[in-house]
DNA sequence: ATTTTTTGGTTTATATTATAAACTTGTTTA
DNA sequence: TAAACAAGTTTATAATATAAACCAAAAAAT
Protein backbone atom coordinates (compact mmCIF):
# COMPACT_ATOMS: atom_id res chain seq x y z
CA UNK A 1 0.00 0.00 0.00
CA UNK A 2 2.58 2.48 0.92
CA UNK A 3 5.79 2.62 0.25
CA UNK A 4 8.90 3.45 2.73
CA UNK A 5 9.89 6.58 2.44
CA UNK A 6 13.83 6.74 2.32
CA UNK A 7 14.80 8.47 6.15
CA UNK A 8 17.67 9.95 4.66
CA UNK A 9 15.48 11.91 2.74
CA UNK A 10 12.26 12.88 4.91
CA UNK A 11 14.03 15.27 6.39
CA UNK A 12 12.99 18.80 5.79
CA UNK A 13 16.56 20.40 5.79
CA UNK A 14 18.33 17.20 3.70
CA UNK A 15 15.36 17.42 1.58
CA UNK A 16 15.60 20.90 0.52
CA UNK A 17 19.30 20.64 0.64
CA UNK A 18 18.82 17.36 -2.25
CA UNK A 19 15.82 19.72 -3.55
CA UNK A 20 18.72 22.61 -4.15
CA UNK A 21 21.20 20.47 -5.51
CA UNK A 22 19.02 18.21 -7.92
CA UNK A 23 19.08 21.51 -10.03
CA UNK A 24 22.35 23.12 -9.65
CA UNK A 25 25.78 21.86 -11.20
CA UNK A 26 27.09 22.42 -7.55
CA UNK A 27 26.71 24.29 -4.23
CA UNK A 28 28.31 26.47 -1.50
CA UNK A 29 28.06 25.80 2.00
CA UNK A 30 27.18 29.71 2.49
CA UNK A 31 24.45 29.32 -0.59
CA UNK A 32 22.83 26.62 0.92
CA UNK A 33 23.05 28.09 4.89
CA UNK A 34 20.90 31.39 2.93
CA UNK A 35 18.29 29.03 0.79
CA UNK A 36 17.46 26.71 3.37
CA UNK A 37 18.02 28.93 6.76
CA UNK A 38 19.27 26.10 8.91
CA UNK A 39 21.84 27.11 11.22
CA UNK A 40 25.73 26.51 10.49
CA UNK A 41 25.95 23.40 12.58
CA UNK A 42 22.44 21.75 11.45
CA UNK A 43 23.44 22.38 8.05
CA UNK A 44 26.89 20.71 8.80
CA UNK A 45 25.74 17.50 10.17
CA UNK A 46 23.19 17.08 7.84
CA UNK A 47 25.69 17.28 4.54
CA UNK A 48 27.78 15.08 6.42
CA UNK A 49 24.88 12.67 6.83
CA UNK A 50 24.38 12.79 2.84
CA UNK A 51 27.62 12.74 2.03
CA UNK A 52 27.83 9.45 4.44
CA UNK A 53 24.70 8.19 2.30
CA UNK A 54 26.91 8.56 -0.79
CA UNK A 55 24.22 10.76 -1.82
CA UNK A 56 26.32 14.20 -2.29
CA UNK A 57 30.32 14.53 -2.57
CA UNK A 58 31.52 17.34 -0.67
CA UNK A 59 35.08 18.96 -1.65
CA UNK A 60 37.10 21.24 0.26
CA UNK A 61 39.05 23.74 -0.96
CA UNK A 62 39.94 27.53 -0.16
CA UNK A 63 38.96 31.20 -1.18
CA UNK A 64 40.77 33.92 -0.44
CA UNK A 65 42.13 32.34 2.02
CA UNK A 66 38.89 31.36 3.65
CA UNK A 67 37.37 27.89 4.04
CA UNK A 68 34.99 26.83 0.81
CA UNK A 69 33.23 24.09 1.20
CA UNK A 70 31.12 22.62 -2.11
CA UNK A 71 28.30 20.42 -2.70
CA UNK A 72 27.13 18.33 -5.77
CA UNK A 73 24.34 15.79 -6.02
CA UNK A 74 26.22 11.57 -7.09
CA UNK A 75 24.31 9.77 -9.56
CA UNK A 76 23.00 7.20 -6.09
CA UNK A 77 21.72 11.03 -4.78
CA UNK A 78 19.45 11.86 -7.73
CA UNK A 79 18.31 8.23 -7.95
CA UNK A 80 17.10 8.34 -4.05
CA UNK A 81 15.51 11.59 -4.85
CA UNK A 82 13.44 10.32 -7.61
CA UNK A 83 12.73 7.33 -5.13
CA UNK A 84 11.42 9.26 -2.92
CA UNK A 85 9.30 11.43 -5.63
CA UNK A 86 7.81 8.45 -6.10
CA UNK A 87 7.05 7.01 -3.17
CA UNK A 88 5.82 10.13 -1.81
CA UNK A 89 3.19 10.09 -4.56
CA UNK A 90 1.49 7.10 -2.73
CA UNK A 91 0.47 9.26 -0.19
CA UNK A 92 -0.54 12.52 -1.45
CA UNK A 93 -3.03 12.00 -3.71
CA UNK A 94 -5.56 14.30 -2.99
CA UNK A 95 -8.77 14.11 -0.93
CA UNK A 96 -11.56 12.09 -2.73
CA UNK A 97 -14.93 13.67 -3.39
CA UNK A 98 -17.55 12.46 -0.72
CA UNK A 99 -21.37 12.55 -1.09
CA UNK B 1 11.91 29.45 -0.74
CA UNK B 2 11.09 26.24 1.33
CA UNK B 3 7.87 26.53 3.10
CA UNK B 4 7.76 24.99 6.58
CA UNK B 5 6.42 21.13 6.19
CA UNK B 6 3.87 20.50 9.01
CA UNK B 7 6.13 18.21 11.62
CA UNK B 8 2.72 16.40 12.70
CA UNK B 9 2.03 14.95 9.04
CA UNK B 10 6.09 14.80 7.93
CA UNK B 11 5.93 11.30 9.76
CA UNK B 12 5.55 7.93 7.75
CA UNK B 13 3.00 6.70 10.14
CA UNK B 14 0.77 9.43 10.58
CA UNK B 15 0.73 10.55 6.97
CA UNK B 16 -0.48 7.03 5.75
CA UNK B 17 -2.70 7.58 8.50
CA UNK B 18 -4.57 10.76 6.79
CA UNK B 19 -3.86 9.85 3.38
CA UNK B 20 -6.10 6.67 4.73
CA UNK B 21 -8.76 9.07 6.31
CA UNK B 22 -8.73 11.41 3.68
CA UNK B 23 -10.70 9.08 1.32
CA UNK B 24 -12.57 7.30 3.96
CA UNK B 25 -15.26 7.94 5.60
CA UNK B 26 -13.88 6.43 8.75
CA UNK B 27 -11.61 3.64 9.67
CA UNK B 28 -11.35 1.71 12.25
CA UNK B 29 -8.03 0.58 14.25
CA UNK B 30 -7.47 -2.51 13.31
CA UNK B 31 -8.08 -1.46 9.38
CA UNK B 32 -5.21 1.10 10.19
CA UNK B 33 -3.51 -1.88 11.40
CA UNK B 34 -3.21 -3.81 8.26
CA UNK B 35 -3.08 -1.17 6.14
CA UNK B 36 0.20 0.77 7.31
CA UNK B 37 1.46 -2.33 9.04
CA UNK B 38 2.68 -0.56 11.97
CA UNK B 39 2.50 -1.39 15.35
CA UNK B 40 0.00 -1.84 17.63
CA UNK B 41 1.62 0.79 20.10
CA UNK B 42 2.48 3.16 17.48
CA UNK B 43 -0.73 3.49 15.97
CA UNK B 44 -1.87 4.23 19.24
CA UNK B 45 0.22 6.90 19.87
CA UNK B 46 0.15 8.66 16.45
CA UNK B 47 -3.65 8.45 16.56
CA UNK B 48 -3.60 10.41 19.68
CA UNK B 49 -1.16 12.61 18.48
CA UNK B 50 -3.46 13.38 14.89
CA UNK B 51 -6.38 13.74 17.95
CA UNK B 52 -4.74 16.07 20.14
CA UNK B 53 -3.93 18.30 16.90
CA UNK B 54 -7.47 18.23 15.72
CA UNK B 55 -6.30 16.67 12.69
CA UNK B 56 -9.15 13.52 13.16
CA UNK B 57 -11.63 12.70 15.54
CA UNK B 58 -11.96 9.30 17.91
CA UNK B 59 -15.13 7.32 18.85
CA UNK B 60 -14.66 5.06 21.10
CA UNK B 61 -17.44 2.38 21.48
CA UNK B 62 -18.02 -2.21 21.39
CA UNK B 63 -18.49 -4.24 18.78
CA UNK B 64 -19.50 -7.99 19.72
CA UNK B 65 -18.60 -7.00 23.28
CA UNK B 66 -14.71 -5.97 22.13
CA UNK B 67 -13.69 -2.32 22.47
CA UNK B 68 -14.03 -0.54 18.62
CA UNK B 69 -11.95 2.57 17.54
CA UNK B 70 -13.10 4.55 14.66
CA UNK B 71 -11.68 7.43 13.42
CA UNK B 72 -12.72 10.46 10.84
CA UNK B 73 -10.52 13.15 9.50
CA UNK B 74 -11.96 16.95 10.68
CA UNK B 75 -12.21 19.36 8.65
CA UNK B 76 -9.03 20.77 10.11
CA UNK B 77 -7.34 17.71 9.79
CA UNK B 78 -8.23 18.20 5.47
CA UNK B 79 -6.87 21.91 5.35
CA UNK B 80 -3.81 20.48 7.11
CA UNK B 81 -3.31 17.88 4.60
CA UNK B 82 -3.82 20.16 1.60
CA UNK B 83 -1.11 22.63 3.33
CA UNK B 84 0.91 19.72 3.08
CA UNK B 85 1.17 18.65 -0.12
CA UNK B 86 1.16 21.88 -1.32
CA UNK B 87 3.74 22.56 0.87
CA UNK B 88 5.72 19.02 -0.26
CA UNK B 89 5.23 20.22 -3.74
CA UNK B 90 8.03 22.63 -3.26
CA UNK B 91 10.34 20.22 -2.98
CA UNK B 92 9.80 17.55 -4.82
CA UNK B 93 10.21 19.07 -8.49
CA UNK B 94 12.06 17.09 -11.24
CA UNK B 95 15.26 16.85 -11.83
CA UNK B 96 16.34 19.81 -14.07
CA UNK B 97 18.10 18.88 -17.10
CA UNK B 98 21.59 19.19 -17.35
CA UNK B 99 24.27 20.51 -20.43
C1' DA C 1 -15.19 -23.61 36.44
C1' DT C 2 -10.80 -22.16 36.09
C1' DT C 3 -6.71 -21.80 33.25
C1' DT C 4 -5.23 -20.32 28.63
C1' DT C 5 -5.62 -17.69 24.57
C1' DT C 6 -7.27 -13.93 21.92
C1' DT C 7 -8.97 -9.25 21.08
C1' DG C 8 -8.15 -4.60 21.14
C1' DG C 9 -5.86 -1.74 22.58
C1' DT C 10 -2.46 1.62 26.19
C1' DT C 11 1.83 2.71 28.66
C1' DT C 12 6.56 2.69 29.38
C1' DA C 13 11.18 2.42 27.84
C1' DT C 14 14.64 2.84 24.29
C1' DA C 15 16.86 4.13 20.13
C1' DT C 16 17.14 7.53 16.63
C1' DT C 17 16.83 12.39 14.93
C1' DA C 18 16.93 17.02 14.53
C1' DT C 19 18.52 21.13 16.27
C1' DA C 20 20.89 24.75 18.63
C1' DA C 21 24.62 26.22 21.56
C1' DA C 22 29.25 26.27 22.24
C1' DC C 23 33.60 25.68 20.36
C1' DT C 24 37.60 25.73 16.84
C1' DT C 25 40.86 27.44 13.54
C1' DG C 26 42.38 30.74 11.01
C1' DT C 27 41.80 35.73 8.92
C1' DT C 28 41.04 40.48 8.71
C1' DT C 29 40.38 45.00 10.70
C1' DA C 30 40.93 48.65 14.29
C1' DT D 1 47.83 42.94 19.24
C1' DA D 2 43.33 42.70 20.57
C1' DA D 3 38.83 42.46 18.89
C1' DA D 4 35.79 41.00 15.43
C1' DC D 5 34.64 38.02 11.66
C1' DA D 6 34.54 33.84 8.45
C1' DA D 7 33.51 29.25 7.83
C1' DG D 8 32.66 25.64 9.60
C1' DT D 9 32.69 21.37 13.41
C1' DT D 10 31.61 19.21 17.82
C1' DT D 11 28.98 18.48 21.78
C1' DA D 12 24.82 18.57 24.31
C1' DT D 13 19.88 18.64 24.50
C1' DA D 14 15.24 18.24 23.10
C1' DA D 15 11.95 16.00 20.32
C1' DT D 16 10.39 11.70 17.68
C1' DA D 17 9.46 7.37 16.31
C1' DT D 18 9.15 2.79 17.48
C1' DA D 19 8.83 -1.53 19.79
C1' DA D 20 8.39 -4.15 23.93
C1' DA D 21 5.85 -4.96 27.77
C1' DC D 22 1.66 -4.53 29.81
C1' DC D 23 -3.56 -4.56 30.76
C1' DA D 24 -8.63 -5.64 30.97
C1' DA D 25 -12.22 -8.11 29.23
C1' DA D 26 -14.01 -11.86 26.39
C1' DA D 27 -13.84 -16.44 24.45
C1' DA D 28 -12.07 -21.00 24.09
C1' DA D 29 -10.02 -25.01 25.93
C1' DT D 30 -9.37 -28.44 29.64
Amino acid sequence: MFKDLDPMLHSQLRLSIMSLLISLESAEFSYLLEQTKASKGNLSIQLNKLKDAGYISIQKSFRNNYPLTTCKITPKGIKAFENYVEALSGYIHKKKSRP
